[in-house]
DNA sequence: CTGAAAGCGCTTACAG
DNA sequence: CTGAAAGCGCTTACAG
């Protein structure tokens, strides 16, 4: 590779290394880094000189070197099963901030399916002091991961994914989500319920299915007479567009539910929607609920009652659960969180209709 | 600090470099530095034997110590604005993996107000490769930062920021996106035009009341007599509520405007909700566009008009400027990239009541 | 206050 | 194939 000439700028040549800044400010190494860990015994002058130099030329130390003799990485690896779901984003952005107002800063990759070795394996080689996986993922390949994890000896913590071998979680607790809305509705007189991207479920969806169950019981209800599923009509999506469908799909039963329970609000949105061009009133004709409390749903004709998810309580206990494991003998026992959701009542759920 | 007993399972002990790790395999650490960069005239035998303890032990070398003695770091780092505007994550989504992609890894940063210098230093004592910036800064503050990259030789870009001194820029047109969202309702018969949280605004706004301008003036109009803004009466947010508050103040005025035109989806959808709740018809009595193409705004009643941000192509843009610099001369005039928008028409807007 | 030295974990010639 | 050595950029005793 050719050489770049340096430009003949009025800037300083590029200080690359505390040898070149110290011959910079002419003075020896040893002094410099005394200064800039802030070591006592130094004249002040010999300081200010220093600070003044650090300013100007914008000169920092290489972590790396750093890291290398033996100085904290102060990284936390945090893994997401993807970028795109807003709740799983919210939980992110708090989680950073908590952990940079800490002195922690965050190494953020996505956990592409297949490729969750690599991502672990890239924390490891970066030698981030805990690993945190938020979201939901191939159960095999993320129990696989944090078995490495843990013969390693790297914590690790997982947000939202229940249930995980030896796994350190903190998660909703969905199934008292479930209950909490289904109780709102049985109040309300409602006694058969459309389940939309609920049922057939994997692992965080079967939660649910246990809070449904128990909420239906303590009333007296069979489970399989008083629900009815619909999602084999199309391929599984968590987005708008499936409850709008799915929402057509139950007004053209001959015996309809008077309630939908949808998996997420943008599904339970998209069912309002749904409704909307079938000409349904809803909460008239049929209540709608869904879960996550993401922003749009009050935004909505009608506005959506759903399940708020206390991201604020999820995330300061995750970064409680994460900061204690650092430099603390290993648990024989997983840690497992869960966080109590709330039910928040509004405009798309009323009586049922023949109750 | 005490020291913490190594547990004695079955499980080899932690292996922390590569002499730990040559010692377990029994062979020279060279051998193994030699095996792990895919070296020749090894025999394939020791290759196997290395390559399964590797496997085994879920050996890493240390990413620092390869970086000290030369390795590239392959990070570059990605500094927001924030992570709670859905537009900016969704572009930080496509951007991760597009780097992931060619081999980069990124390190995330969000850019709180003050604390910029402090992310950058970050960026450039971990050797980033390059610092992308997404969002809209405090102009000062980050052109600063960027005179600090320039200096330092390490290349840099901005998305989203436009018109900022010195910098490589990827933006949307965002006067563009108004001309055609103007020339839309225009066309429609609209003369007048509220605007929310357009108006007095810093720079990425003040490229949208160019386009409004030159749209008025190309049909003969004149900005002051054709436009009315509220702002002023809130304190100025980008969410829902701000939209619905705004809203509702238009209907207050005793000359209406015939269209609404919002900063956002978020505030043109909170603008709906607004005149839902005042019992005012869209687009029968007034007409209202959003701008950036959120996903809920197809979910509305009615649904949102629209400027579609390209994100795609930004995002492909950004990340062709960002590995062309890389190892590159520095180039002397800053590269300014302008994304086109285009427009998505919903039901939200219609002919102008009394045209 | 300065300077020379050791060592963190690696790779890469260099000599066996 | 192995081993000893140098050196990346740092810090931290240690001796002046």
């Amino acid at each position: 590779m050719a050489k770049i000439p340096r430009p003949k700028s009025a800037a300083p040549t590029v200080l690359r290394s505390t040898a070149d800044f110290a011959r910079h400010v002419g003075l020896a190494r040893t002094t410099v880094s005394r200064v800039i860990n802030g070591q006592p015994g130094l004249k002040q002058k010999t300081i200010d000189r220093v600070q003044r130099a650090l300013a100007e030329t914008g000169f920092t130390p290489n972590a790396h070197a750093l890291h290398l003799k033996g100085k904290r990485t102060a990284m936390i690896g945090i893994c997401m099963e993807d970028l795109l779901t807003p709740p799983a984003v919210r939980k992110l952005a708090a989680l950073q901030r908590l952990l940079r107002d800490r002195g922690f800063s965050s190494l953020i990759e996505v956990f592409t399916p297949g490729a969750g070795r690599d991502v672990v394996r890239h924390f490891l080689s970066m030698r981030v002091e805990a690993v945190v996986f938020i979201g939901h993922f191939h159960r095999e390949e993320i129990e696989a991961r944090i078995a490495e994890l843990i013969a390693h000896g790297t914590p690790h913590l997982v947000i939202d994914h229940y249930g995980l071998k030896n796994a350190n979680t903190v998660s909703l607790d969905r199934s008292a989500g479930m209950v909490a809305l289904l109780n709102h509705l049985l109040d309300l007189g409602h006694r058969s319920f459309g389940l939309l991207g609920i049922a057939r479920a994997p692992e965080s969806r079967s939660d649910r299915m246990t809070g449904i169950n128990a909420a239906l019981r303590s009333r007296g209800l069979d489970f399989d007479e008083a629900t009815i599923s619909l999602d084999h009509l199309h391929e599984r999506r968590n987005d708008f567009d499936y409850g709008r469908k799915l929402a057509g799909n139950f007004m053209a039963l001959p015996q309809r539910p008077t309630a939908l329970l949808a998996l997420n609000d943008a599904i339970g949105v998209g069912a309002l929607r749904g409704l909307h061009d079938a000409g349904v009133k809803v909460p008239r004709e049929i209540s709608v609920a869904g879960f996550n409390n993401q922003d749009f749903g009050s935004m909505t004709t009608p506005t959506l009652t759903t399940i708020d998810q206390n991201i604020e309580a999820t995330i300061a206990t995750a970064a409680e659960v994460i900061l204690a494991q650092l430099g603390a003998p290993a648990r024989a026992k997983p840690l497992v969180h869960m966080i109590e959701p709330a039910l928040v009542v509004r405009e798309s759920t009323g009586p049922a209709r023949s109750a």
